[in-house]
DNA sequence: TATGAATGAGGCTTCATTCAT
DNA sequence: CATGAATGAAGCCTCATTCAT
């Protein structure tokens, strides 16, 4: 395992990480690829060295994102059992991503159906493990459920995934704030006979070793 | 009080139930006006004199649901004063209309960016409308809030506005269940100490005289 | 010899003048026919009763004008044997004409081509008349020509005709100056030798009894 | 001083001198892209490459062409101070332009309402400069000017503009001729008592090193 | 006489993509 | 690795005109 990154895979990240902001500012569909050229300076021939099409651009955003979110969340439930505060870390996990990467987010939440076949399909594969993650999480919390299994899981990623809509850094409280909040509301309201877990100690706080996008 | 409305008013309203499917279906952009006039049967040409330009249709569409939605609420709202029944009015007429509305609402969720200039600015208005009306509701049941007030109100709009990107009529539990669901979730998880209000008698139930997109 | 004239005369007449001062402001072919029948206030189909294609329009105008010019000029030279006098009495009408007609003279002078086929064949007959009777005065005046005479017919016609392209009434020098001024030039241009007729009695001066356009 | 142009150059020269000949021939508003691009050779969207809107093409023509006109002009008047001879070239080598280029002059009188915002008001700078010289050369001939100087200046420019609407090369004399002709009507109209400046020797005459249009 | 509603043709422009260099 | 030049497809919109009423 070595540091060394190819002088390549540099300039695609920071490719990739320019074409997500340009995707989040003005939609997949509404960015041209020339906007893309423009903002990173390099040709817009010179680009497609990098992808094959502006679909599979957007695939690699989307799928180094969903990928990297994953990864962190599968370290950091590792060893951990105890399901309120397994629920706590992927929450948390998945908020501080949505903040530490606006752009990102934003494009994998807003722009899924602009991806279509395998790319498509291989994005699914990837929520669908989150997703599932999730609900094994809310399933051990409260296993007599009298709320409906799909319905408590997609209130807690609506809750969640909505973030970009409104969300302005420097008018919102910090994000531990917000992780705070939205944790208390939903697993108080999910199953409030349980006694909540206290915030986290801080230790284990993602974003630190973040690798490239994280 | 008469039940005439001119043959305009009806195309126009049919015109645009027809293109917020298909913009739901393909997204605003990739959908092209010769779609929509494939699927109204009415001409490329023939639809600008309903509307002066795809903007303004997707304007209308998301005017006129908007506006059919803050209306309903508040004359449901009407005379009702206990904040926790007002949430749950809020929270049944939003759901219900989301599931009602599939197309325009999806449209309205996702195409708020593809507005501009004042078209921009008139939906917005419509939508801080509702939201400060939420926010009001909020304050009501929980003063001492302890909890940010925009955290909780956007919770709350994102897990009911997410619905779009996650509900299959044919799969998923009826619409009263899902109302049920969300508004335990949200209110207990949001007031726990308070205790949540029933189900409400079905009489004000909308959705049955629902005027024209309602 | 009647005042009567039906009111579809006097509705056509002043959509004709409406519609010369749209296109002399925007040109023919970028002024539509929605922009006249806004100005005139007729419907867009309403205005067909009038004319049978925006060709026959223009031709319509160009035809009013230049016959009414035509009909002025004759009668003014009518008697008159004099060659100067002749010309004088020409450049006279001509120049007075552009500047009470401004609308209708540019669209004469700048939309000549915009017509095809018998209107266009029509017009131009009537032209051809008009410079003919110009090119004899001439010829009268300098029978032994060493100028070419096409020549020195055009760039009369010219000198007047480019009038819509600086002219500015509350600018410039008032009409009858105009006239001194440009018939000195080119008489005594084209014919130094010969003594230039003074500036007429005014009792002929048209204008007064100008029917319709002129 | 090299003879290289770029490639890039030398085509979209040669598109501009195509594009001028169509414009001149339809008019610029009938003229389409299209048509242009047949002419060429050049895909549709391939000319985009080289201008971006038809209106920025028409300007390219116009100050190509007025650049082209003024640049020699300039080089002509060049230690040249009696204001006859002034007068002479500035009409001979206008003249001599027409002549050997039809087609960007006619776009360039014809056209010149077709251009709108920045572009119109750069060609009207340089239309301003060429009239400026004008009305001093005019002013120097005839100090105490009984004649209003718009009207002799402007009597000047419509006399050599109107060219286009009757120039035909194969039927008319020679250019020569034209301008003996036309500098003979209007200088002796304008300062009869001076004499005129014989016709000048034809070592200076443009056209022959004529750079690019020219 | 007059109009509301509708249409086919065509115009300008943008875009993702390619290919020779 | 990189780019300048080019293209086919497609998109939005406008226009003159028509026709039933």
């Amino acid at each position: 395992m070595t540091d060394e990154r190819s002088a390549y895979d540099e300039k695609l990240e920071s490719i990739l990480r320019t074409a997500a902001q340009i995707f989040a500012e003005k939609g997949y569909h509404q960015a041209s690829i020339r906007d893309i050229a423009r903002a990173t300076g390099v040709s817009l021939s010179g680009l497609y060295y990098y992808f094959n099409s502006k679909e599979e651009l957007l695939f690699l955003i989307q799928d180094h994102a969903f990928g990297t979110l994953l990864d962190h969340l599968e370290r950091l439930l590792d060893g951990v059992a105890e399901p309120h505060r397994r629920l706590r870390l992927l929450m948390e996990n998945h908020l501080r991503y949505f903040v530490a990467n606006t752009a990102e987010m934003k494009v994998l939440s807003h722009e899924a159906e602009a991806l279509t076949g395998d790319f498509r399909r291989r994005v699914n594969a990837k929520k669908r493990r989150l997703t599932e993650t999730a609900m094994q999480i809310l399933q051990e919390i409260r296993p007599a459920g009298d709320l409906d299994a799909r319905v408590a899981t997609f209130a807690m990623f609506g809750m969640m995934n909505w973030l970009y809509n409104w969300h302005r850094a420097e008018r919102d409280v910090p994000v531990d704030r917000i992780v705070d909040d939205m944790y208390r509301i939903f697993v108080e309201g999910y199953a409030p006979d349980n006694a909540a877990v206290p915030a986290l100690a801080r230790e284990t706080s993602p974003g630190e070793e973040r690798p490239s996008i994280w």
